[in-house]
DNA sequence: CTTGGGACCTGGCTGC
DNA sequence: TGCAGCCAGGTCCCAA
């Protein structure tokens, strides 16, 4: 499941392969992979375009194109995009053919991933919170943004208007890193302990970027390797395994958000934690 | 405003 | 062995 870690390395390896390229033919094999618009619309929209810059806000990525419109991409659950794949298979929903030569396919097993091409990114990002690794986020405006939530706070780290990028795997990783229980209000954490969610938030998103993102599930990089974040998971799809930090509990599966599988150490991760008995 | 439930999607797993 | 039904979790929509 692409987060910020995946979207960020996605982000990377196109930058260096196609950035200055241009769209010579583009080929949509399943229409819902349009979020609004015509095929038509799309595909003379792009081709001709240059590519003058990648960016990724949250969990989605930009292309920001000579005519200075916007390719906007968000992969959902199973999304991948591929630079020059050996082959393009049955999931296949979209091909872009760069002028130089090079192809970048869109495939997509659950046909979730969506694609706008608009005027203006805002109009697509704008309701997103504060990037977690930008200069501007702050232990003080973290603490601002969980106030306004009273829901668990594994609920407000995967909501993307109070932060952006965080999903519900690397929600997991983070709050066994802080040590706080899934289920505590979000508007209950003390200031130390959102101090230490603030510094653990950009942890383990640094770690996985470094890790070139998790592969689990279907994940892949444009290049069509695989991340190797998941090895460093401490808690996240794991089940039953034996907590790597107290070497005592057994990892524990709940939800806390409707069907969303949460993962976490009962142990290290007390749901009534010393400062506030 | 916030919160939570349903819907979308489909390969792979579980259990009869 | 075959197959129905559940599960995964991204976002949007809606009601309270």
């Amino acid at each position: 499941m692409p987060e910020l870690p995946e979207v960020e390395t996605i982000k990377n390896q196109l930058s260096a392969g196609i950035t200055g390229d241009t769209f010579a033919e583009v080929h949509i094999l399943d229409p819902r992979l349009i979020a609004s618009g015509s095929v038509d619309e799309i595909c003379l929209g792009l081709v001709g375009k240059e590519i003058k810059r990648l960016q990724r806000r949250g969990k989605y990525l930009i292309f920001h194109l000579s005519n200075s419109k916007c390719l906007v991409i968000h992969l959902r659950m199973t999304g991948v995009l591929l630079l020059n794949p050996q082959d393009v298979d049955r999931y296949t929903r979209a091909i872009f053919r760069l002028s130089s030569g090079r192809r970048l396919v869109f495939s997509d097993r659950r046909r979730l991933g969506v694609i706008w091409l608009g005027d203006d990114a805002e109009a697509i990002t704008g309701r997103l919170g504060p990037e977690p690794l930008d200069d501007g986020f702050t232990p003080e405006l973290l603490r601002q943004r969980l106030g306004r939530h009273h829901a668990p706070i594994k609920a407000a780290l995967t909501n993307q208007t109070v932060i952006a990028g965080i999903g519900n795997m690397y929600a997991d990783e983070i709050l066994f890193a802080a040590r706080i229980h899934p289920q505590r209000e979000a508007d209950t954490l003390t200031a130390q302990e959102v101090e230490t969610l603030f510094r653990c938030i950009q942890a383990v998103l640094r770690e996985a970027i470094e890790n070139g993102g998790a592969s689990v599930d279907s994940y892949i990089a444009p290049d069509g390797k695989q991340g190797t974040a998941h090895f460093h998971f401490k808690v996240a799809h794991r089940r039953d395994q034996l907590c790597p930090g107290c070497r005592q509990a057994i990892i524990k599966r709940i939800e806390v958000v409707r069907r969303r599988g949460t993962y976490f150490c009962p142990n290290c991760q007390p749901r009534y934690p010393e400062c506030l008995i």
